[in-house]
DNA sequence: GTATTTTGTTCAGCGTCGGCACAAAGTCAG
DNA sequence: CTGACTTTGTGCCGACGCTGAACAAAATAC
């Protein structure tokens, strides 16, 4: 309690990212001097989030004393996290650096009172907490649905039968208490609700294929509709209400099908799992298993001309919605997931070649279009927006007598 | 030097926008004590740049003593503001506050060679700097072009006939130079430049129509296509290359023209002067004119049925691309310049019955639009840039010893 | 004219960080 | 194996920047 409280946050969020394996790194990413970033360290370690170990790996090459390691906590405090998603949900404890500790699926068709399936997830949750003993932090929900703030509403919950505008952040929230899950000092604990791809960026940022970007954009479809996010600079960018980054419905198909918006041809009905079955030529199955179906035929019949030609399809599609994108909001890297993963992995130079053919300037046409590599990103994501407090201001969360 | 430093940029860009016209306000603004805010009053004003009244104006019904009054200091520095468009360019010294103390406008044909028509125009900078005798702090230009950072190059100068890629930050800085133009102390002077409508976007938030927005977004069109431009939090968002809301090639009539980026129905050919010119069955005069000739048919032949079908028209194609940009960006605010301004004050209700229809969320929807409202807002929004240096620090930019 | 309210100023105190010196722990050269 | 060098961790002091409290000033309310 006596140097270094105002870079304990950053400090936390470096170590909590990898970014800071050692003491020396540490001073010189925050840019202050040994002696603040080893008081730092120090009271990160008191408060029991950080480990230091004095004996040092491998020192590989490098002159002088070797560093102490940093590194997170390993039974440190959690967060838990819960993803609602079509076909069920799953919920997980998750220390920082993204390690989930212990997790608990669930599969059901979701009830059509969100409240039901929310009680459910947190049911789960709080058993693994009764289960592991770990003091919980934080709580932070991942819904298919863009969610409206300040309210903490799920505005268009479409392949969840859930009414427009169920308020899931207050839903979250009371089941929290109901569950008996509390913060530090039994204190109630204020949950965070947020759309599954939003969230899925921000795991990406922090842990995944998103490291190290400035400007990220993510797009993502699942089983039904295209879904967008964009971190800038670290910071989740969803608009003023919570309602950026909705792509679904620029137009890429201005011959295409009708819209539920009143448009024709938009993202969210040219490039989903839907529309690539329908491509190829085949039935589509349920709806919660299309994006799996859409995985079997790629992988397993790419021979198929009609596949084949669906694939290229989509991607030129695809192509014209990211290059759109990329005209509006310039990042320097994209992210795909779900099926638009497995398009870009069937025929990179084909996505790359569309978005720079279509994206203005040959500088930004050459942005990097990678897949996304976490399992599960949403629930991490969750888990990422639960931490946030903590990684804004250690002190504030846990309290300076703890 | 001795108290509130840390405070000192915060408080300033206060005082600049007009949000802390008394002490008192400035002490809640910056959640500082009276002491703090006292001692940043004071050293603001010792170093020129604010000035404080004793003498209150009219504490008109409020209690208690009357706050002292912040300014601009009526006298202080100023910086150079240039603005270059496509019939010619205008010079203006622009002090805190967004004052324009001094302007020089010049008309001519733009040459091919931008490194001539920057040359004059920082000459005549130069030559309003000479006559008043003011401080300079900083150099901004505005150019009708995306500017790519951190290069400085303007990569289209449409409808200039500068060849793509001008190095226009290098040309602007080294024709400082030439002319004599120092910074405090008689260092050189660092130039900024960027896009036109970014900065007329800049601008808009600080002194105009956007203030207190907090994701402001901003379209405008001049005389051929359409730009755009987002301010975030009061920070300009130019992407991680300076060349975000290329906003032109949304496509917003998909049986439209060809455009020259090989799709059709583009915003940038569909919503621009010569589009209206055309539509409403006008012969379309020079390029340079067409705003003009424009808004001639608007304010004086709106009668003209052909007139006004041609304004329903490209409301309903601007309405479906601001429609796509609310998706994306979810701002609070859209603030329309140029022909964009004129259809808005046309028929108000139609372009925002249209954004609202099309843009998903009827809370998105609601966002409010509004014409921009300043007078040679690039020119402005290139001064802020320029301040901004000062704003962030005024003590690394005028020196501990001045 | 006195009480009240609000604002500006002075001063002491303290928390936080930088700078420096020193100790510790390794590599490298001979 | 020993000594020089390099890099990292730590303790101490001072400076800087802010808070808090007391006091003074300038208006309104009664």
């Amino acid at each position: 309690m006596e140097r270094g409280r105002g870079a304990l946050g950053p400090a936390l969020e470096l170590v909590h990212t990898g970014r800071a394996p050692t003491r020396a790194v540490l001073t010189a990413e925050l840019g202050v001097t040994r002696a603040t970033a080893g008081a730092v360290a120090a009271e990160l370690e008191a408060l029991g989030l950080i480990q230091v170990d004095a004996r040092p790996a491998a020192a590989a090459g490098s002159q002088g004393r070797p560093s102490h390691r940093l590194s997170v906590a390993p039974n440190g405090p959690v967060v838990l996290a819960a993803q609602i998603h079509a076909d069920g949900f799953r919920a997980s404890l998750v220390g920082l650096g993204g390690r989930t500790v212990a997790t608990a699926p669930g599969c059901m068709t979701v009830p059509a009172d969100p409240s039901h399936i929310i009680d459910a997830v947190v049911a789960a949750g709080a058993g693994l907490l009764r289960g592991t003993g770990r003091r919980c932090l934080g709580a932070g929900l991942a819904v298919p649905s863009a969610v409206a703030e300040p309210e903490g509403t799920a505005l268009n919950p479409l392949h969840l039968s859930w009414p427009a505008g169920a308020p899931v952040r207050e839903l979250f929230t009371e089941s929290l208490a109901k569950a008996g899950v509390t913060g530090p000092g039994g204190a109630p604990l204020a949950g965070v609700a947020g759309n599954d791809v939003n969230l899925a960026a921000l795991a990406e940022y922090r842990h995944g294929a998103g490291r190290g970007a400035r400007h990220l954009l993510c797009v993502a479809t699942g089983h039904r509709g295209v879904g967008g996010a964009l971190v800038l600079d670290g910071r989740l960018h969803s608009g003023s209400s919570g309602l950026a980054l909705e792509v679904g419905h620029l137009t890429v198909n201005p011959a295409g099908l009708p819209c539920h918006c009143g448009s024709r041809g938009c993202l969210d009905v040219e490039a989903d799992p839907l529309a690539f079955v329908t491509a190829a030529g085949r039935e589509p199955g349920p709806a919660v298993s299309l994006l799996q179906q859409s995985r079997d035929l790629i992988r397993s019949e790419y021979a198929d001309p009609g596949v084949r030609a669906a694939v290229e399809l989509l991607i030129d599609r695809l192509g014209l919605g990211l290059a759109g994108l990329v005209n509006i909001l310039n990042p320097d890297r994209v992210l795909l997931g779900g099926l638009h993963r497995e398009l870009l992995e069937a025929d990179p130079e084909r996505l790359r070649a569309v978005v720079a053919d279509r994206s203005l300037w040959g500088r930004s046409g050459s942005v990097p279009i990678l897949a996304c590599t976490l399992d599960h990103g949403s629930l991490i994501g969750a888990a990422e927006a639960a931490w946030q407090p903590v990684l804004d201001d250690p002190l504030a969360v846990l309290g300076c007598g703890s």
